[in-house]
Order: C-alpha cells, then structure tokens, then sequence
DNA sequence: TATGAATGAGTCTTCATTCAT
DNA sequence: GATGAATGAAGACTCATTCAT
C-alpha cells in the first residue's frame, strides 16, 4: 500500500486526491459525493485528505478549479482563425465549443448554488485565475474585433454585448440538457446554428 | 394554540405549510432546509407534514411551483404593447423584467441539479402549468410577431432564436448576480440595454 | 357519516371495529396493522376506537380471538363420524382441517410472539372461551374414543398423546407453508396422509 | 474505550456486535431490538453497525443463524447411539433434546412471521448451512434406519414421516413453553415420553 | 358521541471528522 | 505520514394517542 501513489516529491498524493475528486465531480452531483467515495476512488485512507486539506470543501474546490480550467482550455483550442471559413460557420462552430463546455460547467456549478460559502470561495479562486468566468468572453472579443477590421463584422456593434448573446443562449441550452429535456424542437446543434443566424441578421428591418 | 393557523375552512395547514417552505426557500439552498425547520417555522410539529404531503420533496415541490407561478405571472404583467414606445425600449424594459425573473427562479431551479428527481418531478408539474417553462418565451415570440407585422422587426428572422437570444444571456446575469458578482463592469441594467441594441443592430456589416 | 354503522344499540360500533381488525388480521403481520387502517377500514374516524377499547391492543385482542372462534368452529364442522370409511381415510381429512386451521391461526399467533404480554392476554381470553387451544385436542379424542370403542383402534394407547401427534406436525407444516418452504418435497396432502399412515404403523416391529 | 472490544484481530468488533445482537435476541422479541440498543449493549457508538453489516437486519441475520447452528449442534451432540438402551428410552431422550431445541430456536423464528422479508433471507443463509431446517430430521431418520436395520423398528413404517410426528409436537411443545402454558396437565418431560410411547404403539389394534 | 388534526417521541441510517496505531 | 475504525450529531419519516370541536 505503499508507492501506490507515485514516486514524486511528497505531495504527490495532494494531486493525487484532487484527480480522484475530480473523476468523481464529472459523476455525480457534487453535493452526492463523499469523503470516503473520493478516497475509495483515489485508493487511499479515509484520514488523509485532512493532511492536505483544511475539510472536504478545499479538496472539492481544487477539484472543481482543475475540471474549470481543463475544460476551459479545451475550448479555447478551438478558436476559428479570424479571415477564414464564414462568419456564420465561424460562430457556429463556436457556439458548439460553447455548449460542451456549459454541459460541463453549468452542473458543476449549479450544483454549488446549495453551498453559498462554497460557491463564494470557488468564484474568488476562478478570478485569480488567468481565465476567469467573465474573461471567458474575452477570447470571443478578440475573434470578432479581428473580423470587425476584416469588416466582415458591423463596425458598430458592442462586441462584449455579442459574446454575451453567443454564451447566455448556449449555457442556458448546456443547462436544459441536463434536465428532461423539452422534446419535439429541433435538435441542439440546429438550435444554436439558430442563434448564430439570428444574431448576424438583427432585429432592425432591412 | 389554535388560531394560530388561520381561520380558513379545512386544510389551511395545507396552505400555512407551503408558504413557510416558501419563505425559507427564499433564505437558503433548497437542500439545506429540513423537516423540522419548515415545522418551526410554520410552527406546528415536526410529523403534521406527512399528514398533507406524501414526503418533504412534495411539500417543497408545491413550494417552488407556488413560488415560480408567482414570479411568472409578475413577469407576464409587465410585457409591453406592441407599437408602443420604440422597439429598443420596449425589449430592454422586457429584458429587465426577464432579468428579475431570472434571478428569482435560476438559484431556485439550480439547486435541484442535485436532485435530479425532484428536479424531474418539478418539471412535469412545472410543463402543467398553462405557462411552462419554454412556454416562457412564447408571450415573447408573440410581441415580436405582432412587430414584425407593424414592420418594426426584420421580416426575415427566426423569432423563436431571438427569444433565447434575450433570455439566455438575461438569465446568465440573473446567476451571476448571484455570486460573488465580477465588479467593475456596468451594471445590469446598463448591460442589458446593450444586449438589446446588439441584438437589433446584428453582427451584419450594413 | 352518522348512520353508516348500523342502527343496531350504542356499541354496535365496537362490534364493527372488531371486524374491520379482524379482515385486517388476514391479510398482514399484526405488527404492521396501524390503528389508522383500522379505522379506514372500517369507515370511522381515527379515534373511536379509544371509546370501546383502552388502547389498540385491546381492540387486536378481541378480533384476535373472534377469528380464533370462528376458524375453530369451521374444523369442528368438519369432523368425521366413528366407523364410518375407514380410519385412514377419516384421520387424513381431519389432518386435512387441522392443517388449513394452523395455516390460517399459526401465522396470527406467531406474530404475536413479538408481544409478549399481548399473548399472554390472548391466551388468558382464550381459555376463558370454551374451546381453549389445549381443548382443541378434546374432540379429537372424542372421535378416537368412539373407534376405540369400535375397536377399529388399539385399546392401549394414550389418545391424548395420539391428538398431539396430530396436531404437532401438522400445526409445523401449517407453519412451514408461509415461509419460503423447502422445494422438492411431496406435496402437503400427501405429507399429512404419510402422518397418519407412519401413525397408524406404529414404530414396533410386527 | 481501547481494550474493551478484545485483543482479537481486526474485525473483533464484528463479532462482538453479533454477540451483542445475539444476547438481545435471546431476552427481547426481534422486532423490539434497537439499532441502538445493540450499540449501548456492545458499548459502542451507534453508527459503528453499518461499518461492518448492510443494515440492522443483516446483523439480526447473523446473530439469528450464530444462535440457531449453536443450539443445533447442542442437539446434534446428544443422538443416542443405535442398539443402545431401548428404543422408548432413546426417543424419550431425543425428544427432550428437540424440545429444548425448539423452546430457543422457535420463538426466535416466529417472530419473524411479522418481517416476510427478514424471514425469507434467514432461510435462504440457512440453507447453506449444513445442516438447515429440513435436514434438522436427517440424523432422526438415520438413527431410526440403524435401529430399523437392527430390527427394533417395524421395516415397513415411513421414518420420514417418523421424524415429524417427533418433531412436530416436540416443536409445539416449545413455543407453547413461551405462553402463559396450560397449567393443570402433565409435565412437560412426561408428555414427550407419552407421545413416544403412543408412536411406538401405533393406532392399529394389535 | 364521533371526528380527525395535531402531537412528538422514537426508528433507522448517513457521513464528515478525529485520532491511536 | 498514512491508516481506517470509531464517533455522534443530524436527517426523514411513522404512528399510537389526545382533545377541541
């Protein structure tokens, strides 16, 4: 029961731990999963998380940090080349990113909307982070701006308003799709090539 | 020990129940309320809800239909008049009641992530409602229309997608407002206003 | 709801709490009889019963040992008439009707062995009846003695011990019918006959 | 609070929740006994139970089938040897076990009437015991097929069905020792000699 | 006398946390 | 440091019994 865990330095097992909470947060709801479950799945004792943690929320929250950046960084990977392909294709791929990545993230976090404190110590570590919630957009901005100087985008559009266009109705269906669904409208993928159309067209008449 | 329910005919308890479910569902996670606080605080025993409800999930399942019915119907009140007032107006005065709605019931419904069955059942009792939940976005789609016919909103869009375009990224900020908010941007009704002018301005370069 | 009990004097009540219990009595554990079902059962309100009886075991009590009247009677209608068929044939029926009697009274009984002193006030009712448990073998031995009589059974043995021959296997095997019963063997009828044949016989070598 | 489980290996405390279980059932009805009331007997804390059993009920289950295979092999212990003594003599001695074995074993079983589920699980563990419920008459009937053999006991009589005219109201006997018994009629001892005389005898007039 | 709503003690079970080894 | 057995507070739910109407 020994080197089970690795050879690396000491606090390897703090890793360790964070890895097998954050198998289990892709699981279950995080409210559903327990100390001994995560020590189980790490194949350690039920102690030793309190040696590298102050309680279980610290654990679960690095936990939820690693999964946050993890996914975020997948779908920053994915970011059209400005110039290329059509602004419609662009966004839309874009909005499919998106929803992957809100399928994730949404239950995770709606799952902490029980535990304020918690919830609470989860957004001041994402700021402290290089990628914080809001500067999710941010990567989307920079895309546009560069298409906005290409003028293939309206020269006077608030581009931070049109990223919350493209991330509230994508985070909102990655939320629905966790839940029994709405069935008979058109399949997600349709629904967000929807958007996109509607967002390059506008409300104002022609 | 005996008016203290209400003189209302029979199962006023029934009532007296459901609001101080309600009432601390206004005041904590929907999973940290107990059996024996919602009895204190309706301040009757700790069994007397088991002779009105199958268990604790249906009492606080009429708790959070009352609460979403109530909510809804506050929103329904304020949609505006067709014709009336200037479109940018009009969907920002919309966005805004949106917005109110949204974080009222968004924490509400996010903390059943956990639940998934309660979250299921509140979903079916939810979709008997004359107004369910997608059915949000028809008084919506029924503004625009009527616009679209007084020649205000581009003939060629998909109104269904601009309904999500405003409630998604709405509802987004109704979470949001929830947590440890990001300071220093505008604030919400500012950021609302601009979602509605990106939206009918539209990515389009004129 | 004022005459739906019947018109019979005051306590015809008591009579019709006695056998909404007693109904109750076949078809569950004792134990799992709630005073609730009994008054539903019986179409009364949950209290009465504390008008007829002192608490809930005094009202078991009584239908308790009104089925044990009843079934009794039902296998004393039954029992065979001296030198008439043979006593093989007269012997298996009996065993036939003590066995259906054990089947239905064995469960009732058994249950109770979980009360103490609830069964030690059943059986003090019971041998105030006239046909108390032990007397149970009374006419049996009646029966026996009239086909001694008729020398159709040997003069010189003990035909109280021979009722309690009777009785006991077939009292288990009643008992033994309402568990998860050993597979594989004859089939009750035919066990109950090889009782009475292997009685017949006797041990002794010709 | 260290040494009081036992010096024993690891799971002493397993073993000393079942004694624990298993004193209480010898003093109280199955269905009274206490999660915990088995802890303060054992002297442990009143979650330790379900670190070692499923449930109550398995620790119930085990405690039940330790009691039933020590009572059993007490009576095993004591068959008499074939040839030895008479055969009055070796009956009367192994009915007196049987009853001993029956006033433990029954009243422990039919407690159980009350929890078909529990009952039904306790069978099947006996089952796989070597020596379950219905083998209880194999070494009965093997003692007779010696005796038999020997000549002592009539070739053409039925041992099987033997076993349970001893058995059954031996059985009878036992759980009648647990009621307010029927004061006034021979002793116990006496009766079991009866019945082991009138079988011997048989029905059949010489 | 009948009602049936209210009571509240008591049951089983879970789980984060501690600490002797 | 690591172990994992023990702790015990807390939760949902049941039900015999009471009592104002």
């Amino acid at each position: 029961m020994s080197g089970r865990v690795g050879d690396d330095p000491a606090t390897a097992l703090r890793e360790h731990l964070i890895d097998a909470a954050g198998r289990l947060l892709g699981q279950a709801p995080i409210s559903a999963i327990t100390t001994r479950e995560i020590a189980r799945t790490a194949g350690v004792s039920d102690g030793v998380l309190y040696n590298y943690f102050a309680d279980k929320n610290e654990l679960l929250l690095a936990a939820l940090m690693r999964r946050y950046v993890s996914l975020t960084e997948r779908f920053y990977a994915q970011l059209p080349e400005p110039g290329s392909a059509t602004i419609e294709e662009n966004l839309t791929a874009l909005a499919g990113g998106l929803f992957e990545l809100a399928a994730d993230v949404v239950p995770m976090i709606a799952g902490l909307v029980s535990d304020p404190p918690l919830l609470h110590r989860l957004f001041e570590a994402m700021h402290r982070e290089p990628f914080g919630p809001q500067q999710l957009s941010e990567p989307l901005v920079k895309y546009l701006e560069a298409e906005q100087r290409l003028g293939r985008v309206s020269a006077e559009i608030d581009l931070h308003a049109v990223s919350w266009l493209l991330l509230g109705p994508t985070a909102m269906l990655g939320l629905a799709s966790h839940m029994g669904s709405p069935r008979g409208g058109p399949d997600e993928p349709e629904q967000l090539h929807q958007f996109v159309v509607a967002l390059i067209t506008g409300l104002r008449p022609e």
